[in-house]
DNA sequence: CGCAAGTACCTTTTT
DNA sequence: GGTACTTGCG
């Protein structure tokens, strides 16, 4: 029995090519994953090749998962020891072992987009620039820019003000972010690559346990990370990179597409082995998808066929507005539950977050479940970063972003003055936020050029003996049961639930301790902060809980569902009018398009709205042009009548936090809400009372304030 | 220093 | 329609 058996011709050569570089150029849905698999399987079962000798390579945890999960299968057993993780996680945890010969602290915190955007406005903020003329997001991805590149600050070209301004705040930067022992997300890149560049009996190290390489998504990857792949594969050349040009849609993050040319053109030997017959979708979805990349210019063409049936015509449908839009989607969808399609292979894809308000009213409003990816992304909830900032505190007390988040969380009397003259300490010091404070004990506290006041004295020294007194628990304590004691001993927890939706940011920080309860006993704060820091909403999207995806395009890469929702097809929203004048984002949002239409197996619907409100006015977008590109032969178009359907669905909705009155029960705050046909269950917490489930139609419950 | 009310600016996509 | 930041008062 042969391992490879059940692969066609190209997907066997694709595996079984183990030695050497090879290129594979995969088509949407050419069995990529499966290859992948098949082809790592290969290497150990056949190849005997050790687990702990290959790399993989992801583009999410997700992915990793999955690709693990696959392998086990074939394998039998478990792949054990095998590399396998995204750039980002891997990266971290060669620093964490060898990060030490280039002055990292053992114990580095990873700053997330949030934690660096404070950092962006702190760096601002002392160099006095005016953060009206240079907005810190602006700031924070050209240093992200340069830093996906390998650029330090002294390599940016500096032809005017704004580069100046750009690199002296890039400089400030990192001198903070040295001084909080952080690394942020190209941190870990960057730092790895000049690790490997600086010291090369590390290199070598890593070059010698690891004889296969192999990184998935390759159109997706930067400089950073194919210098990190090609340092890594240098020696024992057999790398093997997966991806397919008509997907890059992360160029916007400094993914650079050239790197599949640079490929070839660094490993003149490498194996071109192309995926082209799509085992997805039908032929009409094929056929449009691929009408639509077409169009593009800057593109090597590209052949797909699948053997599938030509199947259904794609809908396009088209809406008065966007709520409208969404009904249609609704609609259709109870439709194919009574064809018997399964909620979960459903899913509504979008351009933008924003879009996915009125998808899920309307699933709200006639009862389908839903599972909502990534809009308000849980490690993203204030109160969650909350903790998390507490948590990184226990671990590196150097962490200034974390610090200056809860300093004065719960309010202890250290506001905004307090707070900027620690800064300015600090700055003046060359030390951070936590070695002033210690230095607020010392006597020479009364000469400083500004003395604090007795009351700000007592309660900074207040604040820090807290803070030592808890760092000893966290010695002691699992992370969950610490958890416990630093909202207890904080004041967090009071603190929190005290406010108006207290109780569901409370169930969120619940959710955070469970997810550290889920961890193996033993397992460090460093690990959980680290996996905490490096996932990603996708990762834990569940494939068997039923209900629908609603999710966006990007997020949506890497999936696949019976039945695909495109909402807001039209010029402003797909293409996004930010692309409009660039031609290079025009060709970005046209492969966005592409990866969204070929996640469909069997059912493609493209809709549209006449008219969609935007940031209050209401704009009426013409068709995607993107749609000219498409046949009409393969399109059945159905305009929805005018006017709306009335709303079946009972009068008063409510929403997790809303705050409502029971005839019984008195005044509480509804907790979570589960649509049921026709219906709405609503969990509300009453006070003095306690949790109840109560199902809408029914209950004698009203909304408080906001009328309406 | 803390809090409430007001204002500017937003919205592309995320490891 | 929402948030993040600023202003002004107690």
């Amino acid at each position: 029995m042969d391992i490879l058996d059940s692969l066609n011709p190209a997907q066997r050569q694709a595996a079984e090519t183990t030695s050497g570089p090879l290129l594979i150029l995969a088509g949407p849905g050419s069995g990529k994953t499966r290859v992948i698999a098949h082809r790592i399987a290969y290497l150990i079962g056949v190849g005997g090749v050790y687990p702990r000798r290959i790399m993989a390579v992801t583009f999410t945890n997700r992915a990793a998962g999955e690709l693990r999960q696959r392998l086990d299968g074939l394998l039998g057993r478990s792949a054990g020891e095998l590399t396998l993780g995204t750039f980002h996680a891997i990266c971290a945890r060669i620093l964490r072992v060898e990060g030490e010969v280039i002055g990292l602290d053992r114990n580095f915190v990873i700053y997330d987009d949030d934690d660096q955007l404070s950092a962006v406005k702190q760096s601002l903020a002392e160099l006095g620039v005016d953060s009206h003329r240079f907005s810190p997001r602006g700031v924070l991805s050209a240093i992200s820019a340069a830093k996906s590149q390998l650029l330090a600050p002294a390599d940016l070209p500096s032809r005017g003000y704004a580069d100046e301004v750009a690199r002296r705040v890039y400089e400030r930067y990192e001198v903070l972010l040295a001084r909080s022992h952080a690394l942020d997300f190209d941190d870990l890149l960057l730092r790895t690559v000049k690790l490997f560049q600086g010291q090369p009996p590390v290199l070598a190290k890593y070059q010698t346990r690891y004889l296969h390489l192999l990184i998935d998504e390759f159109q997706d990857t930067n400089i950073a990370q194919y210098q990190f792949a090609k340092l890594l594969a240098a020696k024992g050349r057999n790398i093997c990179v997966v991806g397919d040009p008509d997907q890059s849609i992360y160029g916007w993050r400094s993914a650079d597409i050239r790197n599949i040319l640079s490929f070839e053109h660094d490993f003149p030997d490498a194996r071109v082995v192309v995926l082209g017959q799509n085992y997805r979708s039908t032929k009409t979805i094929l056929e449009v998808a691929s009408r639509i990349i077409a169009a593009n210019r800057q593109r090597k063409p590209k052949e797909l066929w699948t053997e599938n049936p030509a199947g259904a015509p794609v809908s396009l449908l088209e809406a008065e507005s966007e709520e409208e839009e969404a009904r249609l989607v609704v609609a259709e969808i109870e439709r194919l539950q009574k064809e018997g399609v399964p909620l979960r292979e459903c899913a509504v894809m979008y351009r933008t977050n924003a879009q996915s308000r009125a998808l899920e009213e309307a699933c709200l409003r006639f009862g389908i479940p839903y599972k909502l990816i990534g809009a308000v992304r849980f490690y993203q909830r204030r109160e969650v970063k909350d903790v998390i900032a507490y948590l990184r505190l226990l671990q590196n007390p150097s962490d200034t972003v974390s610090l200056m988040r809860v300093i004065n969380l719960p309010p202890r009397g250290i506001g905004n003055r307090t707070q900027e003259e620690l800064a300015a300490r600090a700055q003046a010091q060359s030390a951070s936020i936590y070695d002033v404070l210690h230095k607020v004990r010392e006597p020479g506290e009364q000469a400083a050029p500004s003395p604090l006041s007795l009351r700000v004295t007592r309660a900074l020294l207040e604040f820090l003996g807290m803070l030592e007194e808890l760092r000893q628990a966290a010695q002691e304590k699992e992370v969950p049961e610490m958890m416990d004691t630093l909202l207890e001993r904080t004041g967090y927890e009071r603190f929190i639930r005290a406010e108006e939706d207290g109780e569901e940011r409370w169930d969120n920080i619940q959710e955070l301790r469970s997810v550290a309860a889920g961890y193996p006993p033993g397992q460090g704060l460093t690990d959980f902060l680290e996996k905490v820091g490096l996932v990603s909403d996708v990762d834990n999207l569940d494939g068997v809980a039923e209900g629908v995806t609603l999710i966006t395009l990007h997020q949506a890469k890497g999936l696949e569902f019976d039945v695909v929702f495109m909402v807001g097809v039209e010029d402003g929203v797909l293409p996004h009018f930010r692309s409009f004048p660039n031609p290079d984002q025009m060709e970005e949002e046209r492969r966005l398009c592409y990866v969204g239409m070929t996640r469909a197996r069997h059912r493609l619907y493209l809709l549209r709205a006449y008219h969609r409100n935007l940031a209050g006015m209401s704009v009426a977008n013409p068709p995607s042009r993107f749609l000219g590109d498409v046949p009409r032969r393969l399109l059945t178009t159905s305009t929805s009548a005018t006017e709306a359907p009335p709303p079946p669905l009972p009068l008063v909705q409510l929403r997790e936090g809303d705050a409502v009155t029971h005839k019984v029960f008195g005044q509480g705050v509804v907790v979570s809400t589960l649509p049921i046909r026709g219906d709405q269950q609503v969990t509300v917490a009453f006070k003095g009372v306690g949790v109840k489930k109560l199902l809408l139609s029914l209950a004698p419950l009203s909304r408080l304030d906001e009328g309406g």
